[in-house]
DNA sequence: CTGCCGACGTAC
DNA sequence: GACGTACGTCGGCAGT
């Protein structure tokens, strides 16, 4: 098939002027001027794949002095000179179109027009069909039976028929109408006083420009005047107008074939001209030529295991080996469905292989057996003696359990090597790593599987593809550990952290994944119906009250409708200056109006719906029966864990269909869900960090803490503190734990900003040793740059002396909220070592399900629960010592809320 | 249609 | 500007 026009000629220099005037003006970090580049490279991209030609010519004026000029020595005379952030977007363009192979054209003292008109005549002779690609309206008069216009300016395509709507003449008199009415834009004054209209009524009388002179002296008026006086300018006028169809060039139409992309060098130029779009482009269009820039990739030579032979050779090298990498490569990131397709080793620095074991495509080599490499692998799999390291090895252990292999000898883990070292790294990533650690570009996933709707699963990648990218990954993990873990043994407390905590907990975190937890999903669905009901009556309700249909959904909607159509007051915006809908905002608001509450109400059912009642059953595994969270044990600052797919640490609670949500997390039959949570530990925390008397008496005598606090605040006796006294005391040490305001507290506990300030003022007398405490993490953070929790963990706050007020000051509410919540996560995570440790040695009937920050939720045989109950408390008690004593409250029961 | 971001709301 | 740590859903928008 032939493409509708098959040259396509493109006047670049024109495009050029558009983009720079019409597109942003970008400069990248060099600070050079890139907008212009980009828009034409986006534009020419658009028109080829709009028009696919099979040659194309990009036309650029060549500057210099061309026959116009000797013709006409004003010719173009009055154009300001480039400006000097266009004329350097010249090279970069130009490099980029020669990159992509685009055949580019300029002819030393010829316009572009010039050119383009010879092209393009000389393709009509030929037959080619030819889109001239053009702002100018000179370009109008090649317009032909083979020539067509793409006007950029109006974005119209024009046949000849076009052209005389368009301008009021047929292209054969485009040269004539320029040479009467003139071209501002080159300088040419035409006829004084005859314009566009009278042009073309001359033109329409006598039918072209020598008719026009010949009847020049029938003209009343002073424009007749005017036409008489300019009768010997004309010829030359004409002359300039017209285009030139016959110049010298050295290439004919078909020798403008456009030739393959330079991929490397295009990347460089996009690169340095910072346009994300362009480069995604790039790197779609060229999944397998992609390779990083300048230099080009040395790629290692890794093997490909595909015989009996070869594996048995590097069988003997693992087993030899003091440390090795492995790596598993699936079909997918879901741990309970992903099948293992292949895994990779490294025993040295570039010496790595990849057992290619289920690639399922077309021509696939033959591979090993699955089963019987995994068989062979196990016992020295098996074996706590041989060290092994990997980059999140969680996901690893959960693959090879499903094969009936428990890894052990975990000595390292790249992922939480990086994580203890710096917490607050934006990726703890294994490409991330390569480059932060080791300056070396890995190939990534995307560039051998593809992404979004292309991608692949890796069984379907060729195993020679497979096996750069999965022996890089274990080369590259086994380097990554030499670099990392020096780093991590020279600061002693984090070395411990690391293999007393972090290592010991993957193949806990694993089980606690694998083992799931029950649903009721019958009743979640009959709560989903529920909820669609009500949902469905408070929109029609809010409908109502609001006078017109809206969705409910919609802060953007909502707005309009309270802030602009019912008056109501603004009483905060967004950061981006969008008045705030926020729950605390249409609370205020819900005074005024009755509409805010009907939002609030539909906000909370339908947030309950979509995040949990529709979305949880659908994510119970088929063959389990069960729903399994991941854990993620590197993603947090503070050195919390958290979940995902699905989040199970943010069940709802406090309302009582958000109980009824925790109903649905149920004990199989014959077993009761246990839940043993920490009472207070974070103010506990605080009471030991800080030393303060007081707070240590009141945990040391077991009292009511916000009680207590409230008592002292108050100056009041305990028993005599009211409710509500004991509810603002409890917002004071909750947001005393966050670094919270005297205005932050006003808000929260609705009182205003000075008796707020006189609450906390108080406070602080009372509890003096917190309110040194908190100097001190504020001075520890100061002066180190990172603050530590009782065990040493790290979190770095590169900001805690930023210039800038209110991010120094975020950074310090960090500051003292980190010791906090993480050593409150350091002694969870001691606490479910030391319950799993039980769990192992004794065996009894109870499964670790879920961890929730200060709670552990067990699935314990009905007869075990009592005494089992007794060991987890003792274990959760005892994770720590500190100078209160550690509370779990546990409950038991056959669902979650039972348990509380 | 896909991907990204901001707003919002759930938990501790 | 103002309360720390997370994750999921939705709407809206840009790009495909």
């Amino acid at each position: 098939m032939s493409a509708q026009y098959p040259l396509v000629l493109v006047d670049a220099s024109g495009y050029l002027f558009r983009a720079y005037h019409a597109a942003p003006k970008l400069i990248n970090s060099h600070g050079e001027p890139t907008g212009a580049v980009i828009g034409v490279l986006q534009m020419l991209q658009k028109l080829l794949d709009d028009y696919q030609p099979d040659y194309l010519g990009i036309v650029f004026d060549a500057g210099g002095k061309n026959f116009r000029h000797a013709l006409f020595p004003a010719y173009k005379a009055q154009r300001p000179p480039l400006p000097n952030d266009l004329r350097a977007q010249f090279a970069p363009l130009r490099a980029a179109i020669e990159a992509q192979g685009w055949p580019l054209i300029i002819v030393p003292d010829v316009e572009a027009d010039d050119v383009i008109g010879t092209l393009a005549t000389q393709a009509a002779a030929a037959g080619i069909a030819t889109l001239i690609v053009s702002g100018d309206k000179d370009m109008a008069q090649l317009v032909g039976d083979q020539v067509h216009l793409l006007d950029t300016m109006k974005n119209r395509l024009l046949d000849a028929a076009g052209v005389t709507e368009t301008f009021g003449v047929p292209p054969e008199r485009i040269a004539d109408y320029l040479a009467l009415r003139g071209d501002s834009s080159d300088n040419i004054s035409g006829v004084s006083g005859c314009g566009e209209k009278t042009a073309l009524e001359w033109l329409r009388k006598y039918g072209d420009l020598n008719g026009v002179i010949a009847h020049a002296h029938a003209i009343p008026r002073k424009v007749g005047e005017n036409l008489r006086a300019a009768l010997p300018q004309l010829p030359l006028l004409r002359q300039l107008t017209t285009i030139q169809c016959d110049v010298a060039l050295n290439r004919c139409p078909t020798d403008l074939r456009p030739t393959a992309p330079n991929v490397a060098a295009l990347r460089a130029v996009f690169e340095r001209l910072e346009s994300r779009h362009l480069l995604k482009r790039l790197v779609l269009l060229n999944l397998d030529l992609l390779a990083p820039a300048a230099p080009p990739p040395p790629r290692i030579a890794y093997d490909l295991i595909l015989t009996p032979e070869q594996f048995e050779t590097w069988l003997a090298r693992l087993t030899a080996a003091e440390l090795f990498a492995i790596d598993t490569e699936t079909t997918g990131l879901d741990v309970m469905t992903a099948e293992l397709v292949g895994v990779s080793f490294a025993v040295a620095p570039k010496q790595a292989a990849y057992i290619p074991l289920a690639h399922r495509y077309f021509d696939a080599p033959a591979q090993l057996n699955r089963a019987t490499v995994l068989a062979q692998l196990q016992p020295l799999l098996e074996d706590p003696n041989r060290a092994k390291v990997g980059q999140n090895l969680k996901f690893d252990f959960n693959i090879l359990a499903r094969y009936g292999i428990t890894l052990r000898g975990i000595a390292h883990d790249t992922l939480l090597t990086s994580y203890v070292l710096d917490s607050t790294a934006t990726s703890h990533g294994m490409d991330a790593l390569a480059k932060k650690y080791l300056d070396y570009a890995t190939i990534h996933f995307e560039d051998v599987a593809g992404k979004g709707a292309k991608q692949i699963t890796f069984d379907q990648v060729t195993v020679e593809t497979a096996g750069q990218y999965a022996a890089e990954d274990a080369d590259i993990t086994l380097r990554l550990q030499q670099t990392l873990w020096p780093r991590v043994q020279a600061i002693p407390a984090l070395a411990r952290l690391y293999r007393e905590l972090e290592l010991p907990l993957i193949p806990v975190l694993a089980r606690m994944e694998r083992t799931g937890v029950k649903i009721d999903s019958h009743s979640l669905a009959q709560h989903s119906h529920e909820l669609a009901q009500r949902l469905a009556a408070l929109e029609l309700n809010a409908h109502e009250t609001a006078g017109r249909s809206f969705n409910l959904a919609s802060p953007k909607q909502i707005g309009m409708i309270l802030f602009e159509e019912l008056g109501l007051p603004v009483v905060r915006k967004t950061p981006k200056g969008e008045p705030s809908t926020a729950e605390d905002v249409l609370e205020q608001l819900a005074a005024e109006h009755p509409l805010p509450r009907l939002i609030l109400d539909h906000r909370s059912l339908a947030k309950l719906k979509s995040t949990y009642t529709d979305a949880l059953p659908k994510l119970v595994n088929a063959s389990s029966g069960r729903l399994h969270t991941s854990y993620h044990q590197a993603v947090t600052a503070t050195g919390r864990l958290s979940s995902s797919d699905p989040n199970l640490q943010n069940i709802p609670i406090r309302t009582e269909d958000g109980r009824r949500i925790r109903r649905a997390f149920i004990a199989a039959p014959g077993f009761q869900l246990v839940s043993a949570d920490y009472s207070q530990i974070e103010l506990r925390i605080m009471a030991h960090l800080s030393g303060d008397e007081r707070l240590l008496a009141a945990f040391g005598s077991g009292l009511d803490v916000h009680r207590a606090t409230a008592a002292e605040i108050l100056q009041l006796p305990l028993e005599s503190v009211t409710t509500e006294q004991r509810r603002a005391a409890k917002a004071i040490n909750f947001g005393l734990m966050y670094g919270m305001s005297a205005f932050g507290l006003a808000q929260q506990i609705g009182c205003n900003k000075r008796d707020a300030a006189e609450y906390m003022e108080r406070y602080f007398e009372r509890y003096v040793g917190v309110k040194e405490f908190m100097e001190r993490i504020r001075q520890e953070a100061r002066a180190n740059g990172y603050v530590e929790t009782l065990f040493g963990r790290r979190l770095h706050l590169i900001e805690i002396n930023h210039s800038n007020q209110s991010r120094r000051a975020a950074a310090e509410r960090m500051a003292i909220n980190a010791p906090m919540q993480g050593t409150a996560a350091d002694i969870i995570k001691r606490a479910m070592l030391a319950v799993n440790q039980w769990i192992e040695s004794e065996q009894p009937p109870v499964q670790m399900l879920l961890q929730v920050h200060d709670e552990l939720v067990f699935e314990i045989a009905n007869d075990a629960v009592t005494t089992a109950s007794a060991h987890i408390r003792i274990a959760m008690e005892t994770a720590a010592e500190l100078t209160v004593p550690l509370v779990v409250d546990i409950g038991h029961g056959n669902n979650w809320d039972e348990a509380h």
